[in-house]
DNA sequence: GTGAGCGTTTAAACCGGTTTAAACACTCAG
DNA sequence: CTGAGTGTTTAAACCGGTTTAAACGCTCAC
């Protein structure tokens, strides 16, 4: 059988040398001389011999792979537009590199600390990303106990002694509250996130302080999921409040969606009677009736950016800068108009 | 320093046995005295060893961890509801195992044996699973020279040496178009996904025969691809036919909604002047209005079955029975209605 | 002619497990 | 008392790389 890999070794003898010449010459080691190097590639090239990642990793005490534990339950996970395009993203920098993804999902309610446990046990990866930071988030001193890198995907609150990769929510945000401000509009409601997020907060603290800014006070504001089913119980309540808004701000598009449905079944009409704004510019957002206006950031190079500032932050011997992406921008479609008196 | 990992050396001391013993000992190999067994345990137990998996990769050749190629473009991937819970679903069989899921996205238009080829030269994977199924799936061949374990997901048309995870999509397209008919419908349309896909072509055939059997024809079947845009378009061609639909069928939620945001910019209401269904079952299904009719399977018991079979594939003797999932089920919501004459 | 100095190469240990073949201890039959 | 047989244990090879310390060959100065 030709179906077996060569190894080292055959590469060795072929080239005449020693298995430990042939490890200097791929990696690139000065002290062999120019000659024997060229011999060995070919070698190797001949032999079409790729060095085994398992020994490596025995050897090198490295796994070549970079983690990401979700922490969500199926259902909520099941429609979020970042994580897709964020992996994508991530992948484009670890393929050429010959490193790994390897994911890890916490069904939400479990212990998420075993998880990020389990993956350093287990020499699984080389380093993880923190997504969906939390307030005083509790996986970064975990982290530092377990002594694994990581990347925070935006800026903890606290210190941390890992880079963080941060796009700021709040451009956005202001963005579309004074554009709906511009419209007329001043009784504003806003749907948030579970203020535990990181994100959640930076956009209602955004939005309530635009509309500080223009002098006025948010109709009310309601603390919700990110799920669709919490935004159509959102709008509810604001729909049903004595003076109801005439627009509300979503922190994402699944839950403006949604609220967009609860307007309709409450008999108001988008834009008409109510203005509807999200966040994410989800695939649906420009197809939906009407068409959402919302922020859209660009998760797929907040991947590339995290990959490599985890990469670097691994291999590098300095501590690593971090990194702010550009921010969101406002995308103005449909449901957001005029305030008819 | 404590901080070093114990190995399996360690133990051995503890225990006052070899290493071989250990090894013995933990993997349940008969010919160690009881007692022994029950000595090496304890000691490694205090001492809080678990065998390192980089070492087991590397002497028992394998990996530990399965494979998911994804390939897709980011922005298709990005509202799937599919493989979020299909993940899901996954890692809950994996994680209490050891086991790991290695994921790989292959930007569409790349080369997609590329990704296979390099999860199996790397040794990443022991097996992984062949997803969105296509007809001649030319991804089997390759596995078979690879030499890698798969699971496909549906059955592939041809013969394949895999076993196959199948969850039937015609009862339920079946159920969808019998209920259009009861309500009294008899122009129905179809907007399919691509046709090289087996579930894509498994739905529209499903379609096609059940009007067949109540001696109906299809007002006109578009071929589109799954998403939001395609979707729009497809119904916007629907709806300039001189004879337009009284009800679309969409092979999916995503074009299913963008659907309904095409016949209302075209003025038309949903459910009077149009129905409209899906198929997924998808987050937002519910909460958008009018509430859409669809199909629900279970992506998340997809993901667990699949995962199981292809443990048993890889880790079995003989051959691994083909599953049969619990067929979709139908879900009637607001967004199909009576016909009015 | 000897040895210091340098560039090149190698043998061998190492990473932490698994596995095989041999050694060991013990009982029991001949 | 010997030797076969059984059950238990171990030493050592192995997986396929990396890394370290030593050896080698050579030039050159003293």
């Amino acid at each position: 059988m030709s179906k077996e890999r060569p190894t080292i070794a055959d590469v060795a003898t072929r080239a005449g040398v020693s298995k430990g010449a042939v490890s200097f010459a791929l990696n690139g080691r000065p002290g062999l001389a120019s000659a024997t190097v060229d011999r060995i590639l070919a070698a190797a090239d001949e032999l079409g011999w790729r060095p085994s990642n398992r020994a490596r990793s025995l050897s090198v005490s490295k796994a070549f792979a970079l983690g990401l534990v979700i922490t969500r339950d199926p259902a909520v996970l099941s429609s979020d537009p970042f994580f897709p395009a964020f992996i994508a993203g991530v992948e484009s920098v670890l393929a050429p590199r010959g490193q790994a993804l390897v994911l890890q999902v916490v069904t939400a309610g479990e212990d998420e600390a075993a998880g990020y446990r389990r993956l350093t046990q287990d020499g699984r990866v080389d380093g993880v990303f923190l997504s969906d930071l939390r307030h005083e988030d509790p996986r970064i001193e975990l982290l530092v106990e377990l002594g694994l890198p990581a990347v925070t995907l935006n800026r903890p609150v606290g210190s941390s002694p890992f880079p963080a990769v941060c796009l700021d929510d709040r451009p956005g945000t202001v963005a579309v509250v004074e554009h709906l401000l511009q419209l007329g509009h001043r009784r504003i409601a806003h749907v948030a996130g579970p203020p535990a997020f990181v994100h959640a907060t930076a956009r209602s603290q955004a939005f309530t302080e635009t509309l500080a800014a223009a002098g006025l006070e948010p109709i009310a504001v309601e603390v919700s999921d990110f799920t669709a089913a919490g935004g159509t119980e959102a709008t509810r309540r604001l729909l049903a409040l004595p003076e109801p808004p005439t627009a509300i701000v979503y922190a994402n598009d699944r839950m403006a969606i949604a609220g967009i449905g609860a307007a309709h079944q409450a008999g108001l009409t988008v834009p008409d009677d109510l203005s509807v704004a999200g966040f994410d510019d989800s695939e649906l957002a420009e197809f939906v009736h009407p068409a959402l206006t919302t922020v859209r950031a660009d998760p797929f190079a907040f991947g590339t950016t995290a990959a490599t500032t985890l990469i670097q932050s691994i291999d590098g011997d300095g501590d690593v800068a971090d990194v702010e992406l550009p921010p969101a921008q406002l995308v103005v479609r449909g449901s957001t108009a005029l305030l008819e008196e």
